[in-house]
DNA sequence: CTGAAAGCGCTAACAC
DNA sequence: GTGTTAGCGCTTTCAG
């Protein structure tokens, strides 16, 4: 099995083809699977081929070929669940096409110069973008990104000159919400996540138009991080107050079972006394103290879709932006329950 | 700011060269920034650079360095908490180097060819690999990676001739045994993660040869999957066994959400009836209720390290093998408590 | 300070 | 079936 030992320098092509006593052309053919060429030379090759322990060099082939096979994967914070579960779609939906997956991080190391990210991120050896849009990325006008690359954008807002692909988040709090309403909850406080996410604020969004259509006083909105502490911080800040509503909806699970901590520390009972729902469903959700209700997030999807969408654009160029919405399903578990009537 | 409008094709150096009267190597001189050009050259390359839209090809760049400037990063299952904070290090870190990440998958979508696969992964565009080791990698011999990319390997036991880095699995699971067994624990049971893991695989080792030094009985190994629904799973299972230990160290928090929701509803109280320890230090831990215990794993310190080395091997070619392990330190917090004394 | 020539490794197009 | 030629876009010589 072991390959040519200690050959320190790649064998190219010709090396090969000298080895092997034919032309580069015939090599080439034979690491392409070409079938013009005869059994004993085609043999003959590929024994020199492993002899040599050759690869070709994808170097060349982008050069030749203009591609390069890659989709860059383009985000301002990986850790997130929800960019972590897309990534993860993309790179699986990316590969079975042949592709794999560059990340690529459009964050100056002095964060001054984000248009010019984008001059840069055109040099990447990528053949399109599926850019993770956040707050941070500043608006993106028609000419920001122009110089050739096609781009997706996932979790934007809906009036950029992109194909858009996103979980339906107005959907996703809407049918929270109803299940809240539906259950008798007047009262409900939305805990957010940061206002540099455009999910959260879409959700947050969503969240006073359905209060106000009920004709219910909007609370304020909690803004947090995403992060359980956060959750946690603004779940003991709002019993505190006294003013605990009898339902809480956070922005995503991990708010949610901050919420849930504090509530249980200041013994109040889930969801006796207050509902809790949560955005997401991950893979956590179903063990949390009680089972929380949540919003199914559909990740591989919008991954999916997002990469779909992007390889139609790299090599058909058939480009009719779109706006693929991915829907929600809300998942009831044991966080939720009847409104307590007050005393 | 608008740039060339709709010149679909890109300009290359040739263009820009005779768009400013010059030769196409005053514009790659200009591209890269080099001193010894006229100013009043630089800006009328520059303005033609700009006017035409000019972006240096990464692929002709690459031809001509033979070096890709991206790492490859392998993974079989990106969707685990410390992949994806280790791949989240990693890209910060290569980064930071100018190097860009790119997500390879050595998995065969038949699954049959993992000692081919290798061989594909070295015909990417990347200067070199960092490998999440798993079982399904299978052995690694000294020649299965061989044609020249150098290659780190992550989670790995300790016998490949590689450079390795790896969270200090002994030294985790000892620290979260020591702590059980400081409090009067005697019967300790272990879930572990799945059996294709080799982190998982060597917690549980460590396990038991802690128990086995402290001469206590060691019982079976609960082997899981990561997923909290296994952990409750076999909580659930332990609790109608009827042989509920004192004590539970769970191989990763996760799994250790799902034993402490079915303690809950069995009506046992943590600490009091029931030790938890979990494994990693997610954020989510502060909030599980009650707070975990858990030894905290540095995964920033993992993937930078990872990617240290893996650098240096690219461009020093410095190739001492190295073994590098990062040490875990123990989160203390609700879920531990001494044992309860046996009726 | 600037240009011309050559070549990185590969493949499309055209011979033979 | 197989070889030759040319060139992808860039940069490293070497000449001016």
């Amino acid at each position: 099995m072991k390959q040519g030992p200690n050959s320190s320098a790649r064998a190219s092509i010709n090396d090969v083809a000298a080895h092997a006593g034919v032309s580069a052309q015939t090599v080439s053919r034979v690491a392409n699977g070409q079938n013009n060429v005869r059994p004993s030379t085609r043999d003959r090759v590929l024994a020199s081929m492993r002899e040599l322990g050759y690869r070709p060099n994808s170097a060349a082939r982008n050069l030749k070929s203009g591609r390069f096979r890659s989709i860059g994967f383009v985000t301002f914070n990986l850790a997130t669940l929800g960019n972590e579960r897309t990534l993860d779609a993309v790179t699986v939906a990316s590969e079975s096409a042949g592709y794999t997956t560059t990340l690529l991080s459009i964050a100056d190391p002095t964060q001054l110069d984000v248009a010019g990210a984008f001059g840069r991120l055109e040099e990447q050896a990528v053949d399109g973008i599926i850019l993770v849009m956040s707050a941070e990325v500043g608006p993106l006008d028609e000419w920001t990104i122009t110089a050739g690359l096609p781009v997706v954008i996932v979790d934007s807002d809906a009036e950029l000159p992109y194909t858009i692909v996103d979980t339906d988040q107005e959907q996703g709090a809407r049918l929270a919400l109803d299940h809240l309403l539906g259950l008798g909850h007047r009262r409900i406080v939305h805990v957010s996540g940061p206002q540099n996410s455009y999910s959260a604020t879409r959700r947050a969004d969503a969240y006073r138009r359905v209060l106000e259509k009920a004709a219910l006083p909007v609370p304020e909105v909690l803004v947090g991080d995403w992060s359980a502490a956060s959750g946690l911080a603004h779940g003991r800040a709002l019993i505190e107050s006294g003013e605990v509503p009898t339902a809480i909806f956070a922005g995503n699970d991990q708010m949610a079972l901050g919420v849930l901590h504090a509530l249980h520390e200041a013994g109040l009972r889930v969801p006796d006394d207050v509902s809790v729902v949560g955005f997401d469903d991950s893979d956590e959700a179903l063990a949390f103290w009680p089972a929380l209700t949540t919003v199914h997030q559909n990740f591989d999807d919008v991954g999916r879709k997002a990469t779909e969408s992007l390889l139609a654009l790299i090599d058909g160029g058939a480009v009719e932006r779109q706006k693929i919405l991915i829907p929600t399903r809300l998942v009831v578990r044991d966080s939720t329950g009847p409104a307590r009537v007050t005393a």
